[in-house]
DNA sequence: CTTTAATTTTATCCTTTGGTAAAATATATC
DNA sequence: GATATATTTTACCAAAGGATAAAATTAAAG
């Protein structure tokens, strides 16, 4: 009833199968996606104690012992799609550039994050859940790996403020600021479409949304 | 099974307890508080399936069954905890006034919204959850009352705009900013405390944020 | 075509969970 | 302080949920 031994997510890239002898056969590459597929969707609704194996089963179109032949348990399941999730997470901050311009960097950063929430809504709510239970999972990873990259994001816009190319904010509440509201649109979508009945699939809604974040965001920092 | 009658929360101020004798005992009160106050961090956690009678009962220092005397069912519990979260969360909007100016009341709204994600972040949650689960309940509200309110209040910020006292920003999109700005305090403590070490209890830190907000917004928007 | 290995289904187990019944205890009222 | 009422505890129950075993089926390899 743990759910975390240590520290699992970067490491063990394959928790599940450990010693396998030749693998990823055309079957076992769609059902694992479809699977995934699956319990992220159930996941983003009821977060891991409230999804139930039969849930995720259903949506994935095969019964509950057959999904436990791809992933031995729910927990592994968990981790898995933790895993996937992560991964597209965290890519687009690590790409902030200091030798760009803040204002084209910013940008780009804030595009990236809006993408991934019209791209991947339900992985971001995801996300989402297990921060609000405590983040039991991914708590070590906030704590080593996040903590230090957004350190020294941090310290790339300090820079652009000392430069003069940036107003005096804190890095720290700018970077929440851009997942705040970035996400946001994912995570409350259905609470979006109730007052506006628009989507971030809606591409004329996307635009829109996107380019308002950005130029409030622009005009709040720069310079 | 279908956690929604109809349209529950604004009605059916007590759906519990429907022909009572004399209520209210000073017990009574004491415990249904304590229950709900269990139930709205429990919930937070894990949402409305995650979440366990035992857990909330063992929060409350109160056997299950003593639980169930005072809310007969966990969904009339998850009612009862949603009104009056959702009380408090609406207040807030339905004070802007058009009459005043809008840095004056625009900040204020975002004071207040900082204020209830300090104060109770989580019932924030217990929303945020809610919404994420597809707003199984609060759905209604969110289609009527809630719109209501909100175009009524987008109409008074497009006044702003009109009279020159605003950037020309589209209302929706700005409260939905400030929504999603105020509330990630809330709904991602854990991860704020990861990177930061800091969280809205610490008065510095609350007082820095609330600051840093208002002065990236406000700068945004503003003429 | 067999034979072997991979996949799926069926039957089942044990624990947890929401909920009930009824007995026991405490509280209030006369 | 006896009696009625409100509260709490103890003992259960049926359904749901995670997981396993083993049989049945399908796919792959020779």
């Amino acid at each position: 009833m743990t759910l975390n031994q240590g520290f699992p997510l970067p490491a063990e890239p394959d928790a599940d199968r450990a010693g396998d002898k030749r693998r990823d056969s055309r079957i076992q590459i769609r059902n694992r996606e479809k699977i995934l597929d699956a319990a992220t969707e159930i996941f983003s609704m009821y977060g891991y104690r409230g999804a139930t194996l039969d849930q995720i089963a259903g949506k994935a179109a095969m019964s509950k012992p057959n999904l436990l032949y791809y992933f031995s348990s729910k927990e592994k399941l968990y981790l898995a799609v933790l895993r996937d999730i992560l991964e597209i997470w965290l890519q687009p901050l690590k790409e902030l550039d200091e030798r760009e311009s803040p204002e084209r960097e910013i940008s780009a950063y804030i595009d990236q994050k809006i993408r991934f929430s019209q791209l991947y809504p339900t992985a971001s709510r995801v996300f989402a859940n297990e921060i609000a239970a405590g983040a039991p999972v991914l708590k070590p990873v906030l704590d080593s790996y996040l903590r230090d990259i957004v350190k020294k994001k941090a310290r790339v816009i300090r820079k652009w403020v000392k430069r003069g190319e940036l107003a005096d904010v804190d890095p720290y509440h700018l970077i929440m600021m851009i997942w705040a509201v970035t996400q946001h649109y994912a995570d409350f979508a259905v609470q979006i479409d109730s007052l506006l009945g628009k989507s971030l699939d809606d591409e004329r809604f996307y635009n829109q949304t996107r380019k308002h974040i950005k130029r409030i965001l622009m005009r709040g920092i720069l310079k």
